[in-house]
DNA sequence: CAGAGTAGACAATCTAGTTGTCGATCGCAA
DNA sequence: TTGCGATCGACAACTAGATTGTCTACTCTG
């Protein structure tokens, strides 16, 4: 899914107080305190974003200059890591590359093919965005503990794992169903 | 937010891979592990009621459903609760009531008001829905253990309740600033 | 009883996706 | 060498789920 669209859509609803109702143990309630502290994290990244000036970069714009900063560096390409059709991430270059945050070339290689690679500005704006959740973080930590905080990493990093080579795996999306 | 929309569109990256590339200190794989595990049981859920027979059913309506079940039985409550614009929840209980979820009577005591009502079959799919998110829960608990399952659940209440706004902390920034 | 506020309808727009199609190009195999 | 299948990116039409703004009908309060 990419991260994006729907990043500042999500009802995050009020976990807490579901919670309060004694739901906490539900499976309903595990879902929504996950898509609530993920919320939190990419709005006030979005946020915090715009007061230092990049302000249209949104929650999807992240994920999709993490994937081209981690060598994703054409379009199909970067579909395949977003799990996303290559349209869609064509969509998504073409906005990045009009707000000056990545540049394409043609690639001398392969005449289908345009090279994307980061601005100054691009490469900018994923620092800050590293910093400002970097930053997020230790908050938490401060908050809750870093050793519980570490727990809840290392748990959900397990539970990923486990999950059939689907949801993690960027490959999961069938390759290319319209090439 | 709505919950809706953007769930199925998240993009879930690898979340494990960027983890294993020694980024599990990072507030950006924070972000992708809470995403990435909200996203497994919003899809086993969506995928399961399906299977089911409730066919048209999409994580958003579950949200939904579950608030009007909680008492929001009108569309401008509705759109309180879930965080939305009335006019989205308005739409949002169009869909459901077209599909027999919900009805719809007029308020005798306000005649602006439009009653909500679940149907039997919103009742339903609302049943089977938090079978099946239990279900998952259960089966995270046996893979990771109950005891860090509920740890895990009584971080992230914990840390969404320390959100004065739900789930934005509006002193965050204002520190980042001084510091 | 006037005015402020709320409910819901309607419309236009936005974002981030989808499928399908297409021409250009690449790469492999006969 | 040709020639066919797969891939790349572009374009178009569509969907879902949101937004803002405007409007009328109605309710509540002073």
């Amino acid at each position: 899914m990419s991260i994006a669209s729907t990043f500042d859509n999500y009802v995050v609803l009020s976990a807490v107080r579901l919670y309060d109702r004694s739901m906490s143990q539900s499976g309903a309630n595990l879902a929504l305190l996950l898509l609530g502290a993920f919320r939190s994290l990419a709005t006030a990244t979005t946020e915090e974003l715009a007061a230092r000036g990049f302000e249209d970069f949104r929650p999807a714009h992240e994920f999709a200059m993490r994937a081209i900063a981690g060598g994703a560096d054409n379009a199909s390409e970067l579909g395949r890591r977003l799990s996303v059709s290559k349209q869609a991430a064509a969509k998504t270059i073409a906005v990045l590359e009009q707000r000056g945050y990545v540049g394409r070339d043609p690639d001398a290689q392969d005449a289908r093919r345009k090279r994307l690679q980061l601005t100054p500005r691009g490469l900018e704006v994923l620092q800050t965005g590293e910093e400002i959740l970097d930053d997020l973080r230790i908050r938490w930590a401060e908050q809750i503990g870093m050793d519980r905080l570490e727990m809840v990493e290392a748990v959900l990093t397990e539970r990923l794992k486990a999950l059939p080579n689907g949801f993690i795996d960027p490959g999961w999306s069938d390759q290319e169903s319209n090439a």
